[in-house]
RNA sequence: GUGGCUGUAGCUCAGUUGGUUAGAGCGCCUGAUUGUGGUUCAGGAGGCCGUGGGUUCAAAUCCCAUCAGCCACCCCA
Protein backbone atom coordinates (compact mmCIF):
# COMPACT_ATOMS: atom_id res chain seq x y z
CA UNK A 1 0.00 0.00 0.00
CA UNK A 2 1.74 3.16 -1.30
CA UNK A 3 0.98 6.32 0.36
CA UNK A 4 2.54 8.04 -2.76
CA UNK A 5 -0.71 8.19 -5.23
CA UNK A 6 -1.27 10.32 -7.76
CA UNK A 7 -3.88 13.13 -7.62
CA UNK A 8 -7.34 12.70 -7.48
CA UNK A 9 -8.48 12.20 -10.94
CA UNK A 10 -5.07 12.22 -12.57
CA UNK A 11 -3.26 9.01 -13.77
CA UNK A 12 0.07 7.96 -15.40
CA UNK A 13 -0.35 6.40 -18.51
CA UNK A 14 2.59 3.39 -19.56
CA UNK A 15 2.94 1.29 -22.17
CA UNK A 16 -0.12 0.31 -24.51
CA UNK A 17 -1.90 2.72 -22.73
CA UNK A 18 -0.23 5.37 -24.47
CA UNK A 19 1.08 4.46 -27.40
CA UNK A 20 -3.01 3.75 -27.86
CA UNK A 21 -3.75 7.81 -26.47
CA UNK A 22 -0.91 8.52 -29.35
CA UNK A 23 -2.75 6.39 -32.33
CA UNK A 24 -5.87 8.47 -31.49
CA UNK A 25 -4.48 12.03 -31.56
CA UNK A 26 -2.09 11.00 -34.57
CA UNK A 27 -5.04 10.02 -36.22
CA UNK A 28 -6.99 13.50 -35.56
CA UNK A 29 -4.07 15.00 -36.80
CA UNK A 30 -3.82 13.15 -40.28
CA UNK A 31 -6.93 14.19 -40.64
CA UNK A 32 -6.96 17.78 -40.03
CA UNK A 33 -3.87 18.30 -42.41
CA UNK A 34 -5.75 16.20 -45.22
CA UNK A 35 -8.36 19.02 -44.64
CA UNK A 36 -5.78 22.02 -44.63
CA UNK A 37 -5.82 22.89 -41.13
CA UNK A 38 -2.69 24.23 -39.44
CA UNK A 39 -1.30 23.14 -35.93
CA UNK A 40 -1.31 25.65 -33.18
CA UNK A 41 -0.40 25.06 -29.64
CA UNK A 42 -1.62 27.44 -27.05
CA UNK A 43 -0.44 27.71 -23.04
CA UNK A 44 -1.84 25.49 -20.71
CA UNK A 45 -2.48 28.21 -18.17
CA UNK A 46 -3.79 31.44 -19.09
CA UNK A 47 -4.91 35.03 -16.98
CA UNK A 48 -8.52 33.82 -15.33
CA UNK A 49 -10.51 36.27 -17.03
CA UNK A 50 -9.94 34.31 -20.31
CA UNK A 51 -12.20 31.75 -19.18
CA UNK A 52 -14.47 33.70 -16.61
CA UNK A 53 -15.61 36.52 -19.19
CA UNK A 54 -16.56 33.73 -21.79
CA UNK A 55 -17.53 30.66 -20.19
CA UNK A 56 -20.27 32.18 -18.97
CA UNK A 57 -21.14 32.62 -14.78
CA UNK A 58 -23.66 30.69 -14.66
CA UNK A 59 -21.68 27.52 -16.49
CA UNK A 60 -20.17 24.89 -14.11
CA UNK A 61 -16.49 25.22 -15.25
CA UNK A 62 -16.14 28.85 -14.34
CA UNK A 63 -18.18 28.37 -10.89
CA UNK A 64 -16.61 25.12 -9.45
CA UNK A 65 -14.13 23.12 -11.49
CA UNK A 66 -11.26 25.72 -12.77
CA UNK A 67 -8.05 25.01 -11.09
CA UNK A 68 -7.34 28.85 -10.31
CA UNK A 69 -4.17 30.09 -8.38
CA UNK A 70 -2.37 33.22 -8.29
CA UNK A 71 1.45 33.20 -9.40
CA UNK A 72 4.09 35.10 -7.57
CA UNK A 73 3.56 38.24 -9.38
CA UNK A 74 0.26 37.87 -7.54
CA UNK A 75 -2.20 37.81 -11.09
CA UNK A 76 -4.52 34.93 -11.26
CA UNK A 77 -3.83 32.30 -13.61
CA UNK A 78 -5.86 29.52 -14.56
CA UNK A 79 -5.24 25.76 -15.78
CA UNK A 80 -7.21 25.70 -19.34
CA UNK A 81 -10.78 23.73 -19.06
CA UNK A 82 -10.94 23.77 -22.82
CA UNK A 83 -9.42 24.62 -25.62
CA UNK A 84 -11.25 27.57 -27.81
CA UNK A 85 -11.24 30.41 -25.28
CA UNK A 86 -7.36 30.19 -25.51
CA UNK A 87 -7.75 29.84 -29.44
CA UNK A 88 -10.08 32.81 -29.58
CA UNK A 89 -6.92 34.78 -27.16
CA UNK A 90 -4.40 33.83 -29.56
CA UNK A 91 -6.40 35.39 -32.68
CA UNK A 92 -6.62 38.58 -30.73
CA UNK A 93 -3.13 38.89 -29.38
CA UNK A 94 -1.26 37.76 -32.50
CA UNK A 95 -3.38 40.50 -34.22
CA UNK A 96 -4.84 37.35 -37.03
CA UNK A 97 -8.18 38.87 -37.45
CA UNK A 98 -7.40 39.83 -41.16
CA UNK A 99 -6.03 36.79 -41.65
CA UNK A 100 -8.98 34.57 -41.90
CA UNK A 101 -10.12 32.12 -42.32
CA UNK A 102 -8.06 30.32 -39.18
CA UNK A 103 -8.11 26.47 -39.36
CA UNK A 104 -6.35 25.12 -36.99
CA UNK A 105 -6.07 21.79 -34.55
CA UNK A 106 -4.54 21.34 -31.43
CA UNK A 107 -4.43 18.28 -28.82
CA UNK A 108 -3.40 18.74 -25.16
CA UNK A 109 -4.14 18.39 -21.41
CA UNK A 110 -6.84 20.29 -19.86
CA UNK A 111 -8.20 20.53 -16.22
CA UNK A 112 -11.36 20.64 -14.36
CA UNK A 113 -12.06 20.22 -11.38
CA UNK A 114 -14.73 17.43 -11.08
CA UNK A 115 -15.37 14.62 -8.69
CA UNK A 116 -13.92 11.66 -11.30
CA UNK A 117 -16.21 8.86 -12.31
CA UNK A 118 -15.77 6.69 -15.84
CA UNK A 119 -14.60 8.62 -18.58
CA UNK A 120 -14.05 11.97 -16.38
CA UNK A 121 -10.57 12.86 -15.28
CA UNK A 122 -9.11 16.03 -13.69
CA UNK A 123 -6.06 16.20 -16.21
CA UNK A 124 -7.59 14.85 -19.46
CA UNK A 125 -6.77 15.44 -23.15
CA UNK A 126 -8.32 16.71 -25.40
CA UNK A 127 -8.15 17.23 -29.76
CA UNK A 128 -9.90 20.05 -31.19
CA UNK A 129 -10.45 22.10 -34.61
CA UNK A 130 -11.44 25.45 -34.89
CA UNK A 131 -12.45 27.09 -38.24
CA UNK A 132 -12.57 30.50 -37.71
CA UNK A 133 -13.52 33.67 -39.54
CA UNK A 134 -16.34 31.76 -41.65
CA UNK A 135 -19.81 32.98 -41.08
CA UNK A 136 -21.64 30.59 -43.45
CA UNK A 137 -22.84 27.02 -42.58
CA UNK A 138 -20.42 25.57 -45.18
CA UNK A 139 -17.81 26.03 -42.04
CA UNK A 140 -20.00 24.20 -39.73
CA UNK A 141 -20.65 21.17 -42.43
CA UNK A 142 -16.65 21.03 -42.76
CA UNK A 143 -15.92 20.81 -39.92
CA UNK A 144 -18.61 18.17 -38.61
CA UNK A 145 -17.28 16.58 -41.90
CA UNK A 146 -13.45 16.42 -40.46
CA UNK A 147 -14.80 14.92 -36.92
CA UNK A 148 -17.24 12.04 -39.22
CA UNK A 149 -13.83 11.39 -40.85
CA UNK A 150 -11.79 10.96 -37.45
CA UNK A 151 -14.14 8.55 -36.59
CA UNK A 152 -14.19 6.72 -39.44
CA UNK A 153 -11.02 6.38 -40.04
CA UNK A 154 -10.43 4.90 -36.42
CA UNK A 155 -13.59 2.80 -37.32
CA UNK A 156 -15.83 4.20 -34.26
CA UNK A 157 -18.53 5.69 -36.86
CA UNK A 158 -20.28 2.78 -36.36
CA UNK A 159 -20.22 3.36 -32.52
CA UNK A 160 -22.02 6.15 -32.25
CA UNK A 161 -24.29 8.84 -33.46
CA UNK A 162 -24.24 12.38 -34.08
CA UNK A 163 -26.96 14.41 -32.68
CA UNK A 164 -27.57 17.82 -33.91
CA UNK A 165 -29.57 21.35 -32.76
CA UNK A 166 -29.45 24.86 -33.52
CA UNK A 167 -29.47 27.57 -30.81
CA UNK A 168 -30.32 30.04 -32.81
CA UNK A 169 -28.84 33.57 -32.90
CA UNK A 170 -29.25 36.13 -30.36
CA UNK A 171 -32.32 36.59 -31.13
CA UNK A 172 -34.00 33.52 -31.31
CA UNK A 173 -32.31 32.50 -28.27
CA UNK A 174 -33.61 35.43 -26.47
CA UNK A 175 -37.47 35.39 -26.98
CA UNK A 176 -37.27 31.31 -26.87
CA UNK A 177 -35.75 31.84 -23.42
CA UNK A 178 -38.64 33.94 -22.81
CA UNK A 179 -41.17 31.70 -23.43
CA UNK A 180 -39.67 28.67 -21.69
CA UNK A 181 -39.18 30.65 -18.42
CA UNK A 182 -43.02 30.92 -18.46
CA UNK A 183 -43.83 28.13 -19.22
CA UNK A 184 -41.97 26.20 -16.84
CA UNK A 185 -42.84 28.99 -14.01
CA UNK A 186 -46.54 27.16 -14.38
CA UNK A 187 -45.00 23.78 -13.50
CA UNK A 188 -42.25 25.24 -10.99
CA UNK A 189 -43.75 23.20 -7.75
CA UNK A 190 -43.11 19.60 -9.89
CA UNK A 191 -40.01 20.63 -11.64
CA UNK A 192 -36.94 18.49 -9.79
CA UNK A 193 -34.62 20.33 -7.47
CA UNK A 194 -32.74 21.11 -10.51
CA UNK A 195 -34.68 22.56 -12.87
CA UNK A 196 -35.56 24.93 -10.21
CA UNK A 197 -32.31 26.36 -10.25
CA UNK A 198 -31.81 25.98 -13.47
CA UNK A 199 -34.95 28.23 -14.26
CA UNK A 200 -33.72 30.80 -12.95
CA UNK A 201 -29.90 30.66 -14.41
CA UNK A 202 -30.14 28.71 -17.57
CA UNK A 203 -33.49 27.69 -18.38
CA UNK A 204 -32.54 25.57 -21.74
CA UNK A 205 -30.94 23.34 -19.72
CA UNK A 206 -34.02 22.04 -18.18
CA UNK A 207 -34.82 20.37 -22.00
CA UNK A 208 -32.22 17.85 -21.43
CA UNK A 209 -33.49 16.70 -17.84
CA UNK A 210 -32.68 13.07 -17.02
CA UNK A 211 -35.47 13.47 -14.09
CA UNK A 212 -38.66 11.71 -15.68
CA UNK A 213 -40.82 14.31 -14.26
CA UNK A 214 -39.41 17.52 -15.64
CA UNK A 215 -39.11 15.34 -19.00
CA UNK A 216 -43.20 15.04 -19.13
CA UNK A 217 -43.17 18.51 -18.65
CA UNK A 218 -40.71 19.37 -20.92
CA UNK A 219 -42.55 17.65 -23.94
CA UNK A 220 -45.33 20.04 -23.67
CA UNK A 221 -42.71 22.73 -23.77
CA UNK A 222 -42.86 25.18 -26.58
CA UNK A 223 -40.55 24.17 -29.79
CA UNK A 224 -37.63 26.22 -30.28
CA UNK A 225 -38.29 25.52 -33.98
CA UNK A 226 -41.39 28.16 -33.59
CA UNK A 227 -38.92 30.87 -32.53
CA UNK A 228 -36.12 30.98 -34.76
CA UNK A 229 -35.56 34.01 -37.08
CA UNK A 230 -36.07 33.52 -40.59
CA UNK A 231 -31.79 34.04 -41.21
CA UNK A 232 -30.99 31.14 -37.84
CA UNK A 233 -33.72 28.94 -39.25
CA UNK A 234 -32.34 29.06 -42.40
CA UNK A 235 -28.61 28.77 -41.68
CA UNK A 236 -29.73 25.56 -40.03
CA UNK A 237 -31.62 24.54 -42.76
CA UNK A 238 -28.48 25.07 -45.03
CA UNK A 239 -26.18 23.71 -42.85
CA UNK A 240 -28.07 20.32 -42.44
CA UNK A 241 -28.53 20.26 -46.88
CA UNK A 242 -25.22 20.55 -46.43
CA UNK A 243 -24.76 17.36 -43.97
CA UNK A 244 -26.82 15.96 -46.57
CA UNK A 245 -24.90 16.74 -49.86
CA UNK A 246 -21.83 14.75 -48.11
CA UNK A 247 -23.36 12.02 -47.39
CA UNK A 248 -23.35 12.30 -42.66
CA UNK A 249 -25.80 10.53 -41.20
CA UNK A 250 -27.43 12.54 -37.85
CA UNK A 251 -30.32 13.21 -35.60
CA UNK A 252 -32.10 16.04 -34.84
CA UNK A 253 -32.06 16.53 -31.59
CA UNK A 254 -33.63 19.35 -30.42
CA UNK A 255 -32.87 19.07 -26.23
CA UNK A 256 -29.22 19.06 -27.55
CA UNK A 257 -28.17 22.01 -24.75
CA UNK A 258 -24.49 23.32 -25.03
CA UNK A 259 -22.97 24.48 -21.72
CA UNK A 260 -20.52 26.89 -22.48
CA UNK A 261 -22.34 30.37 -23.03
CA UNK A 262 -20.65 31.08 -26.36
CA UNK A 263 -21.87 28.64 -28.22
CA UNK A 264 -24.41 29.81 -31.08
CA UNK A 265 -26.53 27.98 -33.74
CA UNK A 266 -25.26 24.89 -34.83
CA UNK A 267 -24.38 22.76 -31.68
CA UNK A 268 -23.70 18.74 -31.64
CA UNK A 269 -22.36 15.99 -30.30
CA UNK A 270 -21.10 12.46 -31.94
CA UNK A 271 -22.58 9.92 -28.87
CA UNK A 272 -21.47 6.36 -28.09
CA UNK A 273 -24.01 4.77 -25.37
CA UNK A 274 -20.66 2.17 -24.42
CA UNK A 275 -19.32 4.25 -22.39
CA UNK A 276 -21.64 4.49 -19.04
CA UNK A 277 -22.99 8.15 -18.25
CA UNK A 278 -20.47 9.94 -20.31
CA UNK A 279 -20.96 8.90 -23.75
CA UNK A 280 -19.91 12.35 -25.47
CA UNK A 281 -17.03 11.26 -27.61
CA UNK A 282 -16.72 14.09 -29.52
CA UNK A 283 -18.55 17.94 -29.38
CA UNK A 284 -18.99 21.24 -30.76
CA UNK A 285 -20.75 24.56 -32.22
CA UNK A 286 -20.63 27.70 -33.47
CA UNK A 287 -19.58 30.59 -31.34
CA UNK A 288 -19.71 33.74 -33.45
CA UNK A 289 -19.73 35.98 -30.46
CA UNK A 290 -16.91 34.25 -28.13
CA UNK A 291 -13.72 36.78 -29.83
CA UNK A 292 -16.30 39.85 -29.75
CA UNK A 293 -16.97 39.02 -26.08
CA UNK A 294 -13.24 39.09 -25.19
CA UNK A 295 -12.43 42.47 -27.07
CA UNK A 296 -11.63 41.69 -30.36
CA UNK A 297 -13.02 42.68 -33.75
CA UNK A 298 -16.64 40.58 -34.70
CA UNK A 299 -15.04 37.59 -36.13
CA UNK A 300 -17.37 34.19 -36.52
CA UNK A 301 -15.99 30.70 -35.09
CA UNK A 302 -16.95 27.36 -35.40
CA UNK A 303 -15.48 24.01 -33.87
CA UNK A 304 -15.11 20.87 -31.92
CA UNK A 305 -13.25 19.49 -28.80
CA UNK A 306 -12.93 15.13 -28.86
CA UNK A 307 -11.77 13.53 -25.52
CA UNK A 308 -9.06 11.50 -26.29
CA UNK A 309 -9.67 9.07 -23.19
CA UNK A 310 -13.15 8.24 -23.73
CA UNK A 311 -12.39 7.51 -28.01
CA UNK A 312 -9.21 5.34 -26.18
CA UNK A 313 -11.98 3.53 -24.65
CA UNK A 314 -13.62 2.43 -27.87
CA UNK A 315 -10.84 2.11 -29.88
CA UNK A 316 -8.53 -0.99 -30.86
CA UNK A 317 -4.98 -0.47 -31.90
CA UNK A 318 -4.99 -1.65 -36.09
CA UNK A 319 -1.20 -3.06 -35.76
CA UNK A 320 0.66 -5.10 -33.31
CA UNK A 321 4.01 -3.51 -31.75
CA UNK A 322 6.98 -5.41 -33.38
CA UNK A 323 8.90 -8.01 -31.02
CA UNK A 324 12.19 -6.76 -29.89
CA UNK A 325 15.45 -8.57 -30.49
CA UNK A 326 17.19 -9.17 -27.63
CA UNK A 327 21.25 -9.19 -27.29
CA UNK A 328 22.92 -10.33 -24.39
CA UNK A 329 26.40 -9.92 -24.15
CA UNK A 330 28.85 -11.82 -20.92
CA UNK A 331 31.11 -10.92 -19.00
CA UNK A 332 32.75 -7.50 -19.73
CA UNK A 333 34.14 -7.87 -23.01
CA UNK A 334 30.90 -9.33 -24.31
CA UNK A 335 29.02 -6.38 -22.95
CA UNK A 336 31.02 -4.32 -24.72
CA UNK A 337 30.31 -6.15 -27.83
CA UNK A 338 27.04 -6.78 -27.58
CA UNK A 339 26.43 -2.49 -26.91
CA UNK A 340 27.72 -2.15 -30.59
CA UNK A 341 25.87 -5.05 -32.42
CA UNK A 342 22.45 -3.06 -30.62
CA UNK A 343 23.60 -0.11 -31.95
CA UNK A 344 24.17 -1.37 -35.44
CA UNK A 345 20.44 -2.93 -35.56
CA UNK A 346 19.10 -0.46 -34.23
CA UNK A 347 20.58 1.78 -37.29
CA UNK A 348 18.70 -0.39 -39.17
CA UNK A 349 15.63 -0.21 -37.17
CA UNK A 350 15.29 -3.07 -35.12
CA UNK A 351 13.67 -2.87 -31.60
CA UNK A 352 16.28 -3.84 -29.66
CA UNK A 353 16.59 -4.78 -26.34
CA UNK A 354 19.68 -5.15 -24.44
CA UNK A 355 20.12 -6.95 -21.23
CA UNK A 356 22.29 -5.72 -18.52
CA UNK A 357 24.62 -7.89 -16.53
CA UNK A 358 23.27 -11.09 -14.44
CA UNK A 359 24.49 -13.93 -17.03
CA UNK A 360 22.72 -16.15 -19.66
CA UNK A 361 19.45 -17.09 -17.77
CA UNK A 362 18.53 -14.19 -16.60
CA UNK A 363 19.01 -12.49 -19.52
CA UNK A 364 16.87 -15.37 -21.64
CA UNK A 365 14.55 -15.00 -18.86
CA UNK A 366 14.21 -11.56 -19.45
CA UNK A 367 14.01 -12.06 -23.37
CA UNK A 368 11.41 -14.45 -23.02
CA UNK A 369 9.36 -11.84 -20.42
CA UNK A 370 9.19 -8.91 -22.70
CA UNK A 371 8.12 -11.16 -25.65
CA UNK A 372 11.25 -11.13 -28.02
CA UNK A 373 11.64 -13.06 -31.24
CA UNK A 374 15.24 -13.80 -31.12
CA UNK A 375 18.08 -13.63 -28.98
CA UNK A 376 21.95 -12.49 -29.94
CA UNK A 377 24.23 -14.49 -27.60
CA UNK A 378 27.81 -13.28 -27.29
CA UNK A 379 30.30 -14.79 -24.77
CA UNK A 380 33.86 -16.18 -24.99
CA UNK A 381 33.19 -18.61 -27.66
CA UNK A 382 31.63 -16.28 -30.16
CA UNK A 383 33.87 -13.51 -29.44
CA UNK A 384 37.07 -15.76 -29.91
CA UNK A 385 35.46 -16.99 -33.09
CA UNK A 386 34.30 -13.18 -34.11
CA UNK A 387 30.70 -14.87 -34.09
CA UNK A 388 27.45 -14.41 -32.83
CA UNK A 389 24.92 -17.16 -31.36
CA UNK A 390 21.41 -16.42 -32.91
CA UNK A 391 18.58 -17.84 -30.70
CA UNK A 392 15.39 -18.35 -32.29
CA UNK A 393 13.12 -17.70 -29.10
CA UNK A 394 10.05 -19.55 -30.65
CA UNK A 395 10.98 -22.68 -31.39
CA UNK A 396 14.68 -22.27 -29.51
CA UNK A 397 16.62 -23.35 -32.57
CA UNK A 398 20.15 -21.49 -32.84
CA UNK A 399 23.40 -21.07 -35.25
CA UNK A 400 26.26 -19.32 -34.84
CA UNK A 401 26.93 -17.35 -37.82
CA UNK A 402 30.02 -14.56 -38.19
CA UNK A 403 29.28 -10.49 -37.68
CA UNK A 404 29.41 -9.74 -41.31
CA UNK A 405 26.84 -12.56 -42.09
CA UNK A 406 24.70 -11.28 -39.12
CA UNK A 407 22.33 -8.70 -41.44
CA UNK A 408 21.46 -11.85 -43.76
CA UNK A 409 20.72 -14.08 -40.83
CA UNK A 410 18.08 -11.53 -39.21
CA UNK A 411 16.38 -10.98 -42.93
CA UNK A 412 13.86 -13.57 -41.36
CA UNK A 413 12.68 -11.36 -38.61
CA UNK A 414 11.67 -8.81 -40.79
CA UNK A 415 8.94 -8.22 -38.06
CA UNK A 416 10.83 -6.71 -35.52
CA UNK A 417 11.91 -3.68 -37.43
CA UNK A 418 9.73 -0.60 -36.68
CA UNK A 419 7.72 0.82 -39.45
CA UNK A 420 9.44 3.60 -40.73
CA UNK A 421 7.09 6.93 -40.54
C1' G B 1 -20.81 19.74 -4.16
C1' U B 2 -24.56 15.15 -3.24
C1' G B 3 -25.47 9.80 -3.10
C1' G B 4 -24.40 4.27 -3.48
C1' C B 5 -20.68 0.44 -3.42
C1' U B 6 -15.63 -0.97 -2.23
C1' G B 7 -10.45 -0.70 0.47
C1' U B 8 -6.76 -7.77 3.00
C1' A B 9 0.63 -9.67 -0.41
C1' G B 10 3.26 -6.40 -6.54
C1' C B 11 -1.86 -7.99 -9.15
C1' U B 12 -6.90 -10.56 -8.80
C1' C B 13 -9.41 -12.02 -4.69
C1' A B 14 -10.96 -15.79 -0.26
C1' G B 15 -11.29 -15.10 5.02
C1' U B 16 -17.48 -18.80 8.71
C1' U B 17 -21.95 -16.25 14.30
C1' G B 18 -15.78 -11.49 16.43
C1' G B 19 -11.52 -16.51 18.73
C1' U B 20 -4.81 -18.20 18.99
C1' U B 21 0.89 -18.22 14.10
C1' A B 22 -4.17 -14.04 7.98
C1' G B 23 -4.84 -17.69 3.02
C1' A B 24 -5.11 -18.99 -2.50
C1' G B 25 -4.00 -18.14 -7.65
C1' C B 26 -0.86 -15.28 -10.64
C1' G B 27 3.73 -12.61 -10.41
C1' C B 28 8.70 -12.25 -8.01
C1' C B 29 13.37 -14.73 -6.01
C1' U B 30 16.58 -19.36 -5.37
C1' G B 31 17.78 -24.26 -6.88
C1' A B 32 17.28 -28.91 -10.15
C1' U B 33 20.69 -26.67 -15.33
C1' U B 34 28.94 -23.28 -12.85
C1' G B 35 26.74 -20.51 -21.12
C1' U B 36 20.35 -21.47 -22.47
C1' G B 37 14.22 -18.72 -21.71
C1' G B 38 9.19 -20.20 -22.32
C1' U B 39 6.98 -26.28 -19.73
C1' U B 40 7.85 -29.21 -15.09
C1' C B 41 9.51 -30.10 -9.99
C1' A B 42 11.43 -28.47 -5.01
C1' G B 43 11.99 -24.41 -1.85
C1' G B 44 11.72 -19.01 -0.45
C1' A B 45 10.66 -13.80 0.22
C1' G B 46 6.66 -10.62 0.59
C1' G B 47 0.86 -8.11 5.01
C1' C B 48 0.42 -2.26 10.83
C1' C B 49 -6.02 -6.26 6.79
C1' G B 50 -6.35 2.11 3.67
C1' U B 51 -5.64 5.51 8.18
C1' G B 52 -7.26 7.23 13.17
C1' G B 53 -10.35 6.44 17.18
C1' G B 54 -14.14 3.42 19.84
C1' U B 55 -16.83 -1.26 21.70
C1' U B 56 -14.90 -6.08 23.67
C1' C B 57 -11.34 -10.73 27.67
C1' A B 58 -10.49 -10.80 22.23
C1' A B 59 -11.44 -6.95 15.94
C1' A B 60 -9.49 -8.05 9.00
C1' U B 61 -14.60 -9.03 11.02
C1' C B 62 -18.94 -4.62 14.93
C1' C B 63 -19.47 1.16 15.49
C1' C B 64 -17.75 6.30 14.32
C1' A B 65 -14.60 9.49 11.68
C1' U B 66 -11.24 10.29 7.81
C1' C B 67 -8.68 9.31 3.21
C1' A B 68 -8.69 6.83 -1.45
C1' G B 69 -10.93 4.01 -5.63
C1' C B 70 -15.19 2.85 -8.61
C1' C B 71 -20.14 4.08 -10.27
C1' A B 72 -24.16 7.52 -10.53
C1' C B 73 -26.29 12.70 -9.87
C1' C B 74 -24.75 17.51 -11.30
C1' C B 75 -21.94 18.91 -15.40
C1' C B 76 -19.14 17.83 -19.50
C1' A B 77 -14.79 15.83 -23.87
Amino acid sequence: MSKLLPVRGTHDIIGEDFRLQNYVIKSALTVAETFGYEPIETPIFESTDVYQRTLGETSDIVNKEMYTFKDKGGDSLTLRPEGTAGIARAVISGGLQDNTPLKWYYSGPMFRHERPQKGRLRQFHQFGAELIGVADPAADVEVISMATEFLRNLGLLSEVKLQLNTLGDFQSRKTYRESLINYFSDFKDNLSEESQVRLTRNPLRILDSKDSNDKEIVSGAPSFHNFLTPEADSFFKNMCSGLDNLGIEYLSNPYLVRGLDYYCHTTFEFISDKLGAQGTLLAGGRYDGLIPMMGGQSIPGVGWAAGIERICMLTQMPTEEPRAICVIGLGEPGEKEAAKIALRLRRSKFKVDLIYKGGLKRGLRRANKIGAVAAILLGENELTNNNVTVRNLDNGSQTEVSLSELDSHLAVYESAKLVAE
